[in-house]
DNA sequence: AGCATCATGTAGCGATTGCTACAAGATCGT
DNA sequence: ACGATCTTGTAGCAATCGCTACATGATGCT
């Protein structure tokens, strides 16, 4: 009656594990030993399965990427938006959501190790970022003129607003959209 | 002959060089000794002046803001913009520049420690944002219908092309730029 | 002069870091 | 059945972490 009670204990099943230690802790003060006993097992088999705490953090680093992949997909309403402002408000509402805190707060920390040259940042946020992008590409207004050129723009003012958003200032950007979207479209909600 | 050899060593004097240490350094790997030894002093000596770690990083990050407030006053050409995309490509130049490297890489750490609530990080980048968009809002062009939107707007846009050109999609950035500026007025350069 | 406060060096404590040596099951091909 | 390879536990090492106890010089007030 009782299924395997003994997972296989390999990178595919640990993974997981990890990265929803990473999202909880962070990955800057993330160690062997705490990460191991959050995903069940010692410090001793990280290096095992992965050869090096560096490795590990690349490997995550790529799982979380591909995670990040799937999530948009699964929160992708084929539909496309009316306007470009409807498409950046869909966007910052769902980026800003409770959920996706824990994200949004390791998301700044990949991207402050891409910018210091860490091993295995820069590919994983150069990842995500090309998927968000794919993803808003996808969302463009039916008729728009340049789909490619709105979703590099609206891309830009995303992620100025959400890091506005994550320093405290999410009133500047949200005035700074307003203002910004007056001369194309509606301001977003 | 020979001026005061020996400098007071109070927190005055070792915050300039603690700074110097973490834009070379980074601030997540920082820690006391280290530290010291950038400084001139010792572990122990940088408990007796600050406290705490936590203490001395809050210090730091406060000394770092008023540091780019005076930083940002340096580089200010009193002259306004012609244009709100001269603005842009005006600042962008300037927060790309070799010479800010090391604060833009730091910069990303500060808002990822933000946005994760380390204590002492919110605040200082709040106040170096608020310093950037004061000088933003001086470099607006003289006619424009709305600086202070403008101004916020610009920021928003600005911070979004920072932080793609850190993670390797500074091409994004630009085509997104280009495109949103077709609207308003000329691409910047 | 004498006392008090400040400033600083030396030494070390307990905890945690990434990682490794060694040995012992577990599994599997033959 | 037997040897080889894979997997795992135990124990520990040298380094570093933030921080502290203690002592001692330096400085200044009265």
């Amino acid at each position: 009656m009782a299924a395997s009670r003994k997972l296989p204990m390999n990178k595919d099943n640990l993974l997981p594990l990890l990265a929803q230690h990473v999202l909880a802790h962070g990955l800057g003060g993330a160690s062997l030993r705490p990460l191991a006993k959050a995903s069940g097992t010692s410090d001793r088999m990280l290096v095992y399965h992965f050869g090096t705490k560096e490795a590990l953090i690349a490997d995550l680093l790529g799982y979380l990427a591909g995670a990040y992949a799937a999530a948009l997909d699964a929160a992708m309403g084929s539909e496309r938006a009316a306007t470009r402002g409807q498409a950046l408000a869909r966007i910052l509402r769902h980026a800003r959501s409770e959920a996706m805190r824990p994200f949004m707060q390791l998301w700044w920390e990949i991207v402050a190790g891409a910018a210091r040259g860490l091993p295995g940042y820069a590919p994983a946020a150069h990842a995500m970022m090309a998927d968000l992008l794919a993803w808003l590409e996808g969302q463009m207004p039916e008729g728009d003129p340049d789909p490619a050129g709105g979703a590099r723009y609206l891309l830009t003012l995303i992620e100025g607003t959400l890091m506005l958003a994550a320093i405290g200032h999410a009133d500047t950007a949200q005035a700074g959209l307003r203002a910004g979207l007056l001369a194309g479209g509606p301001a977003p909600s």
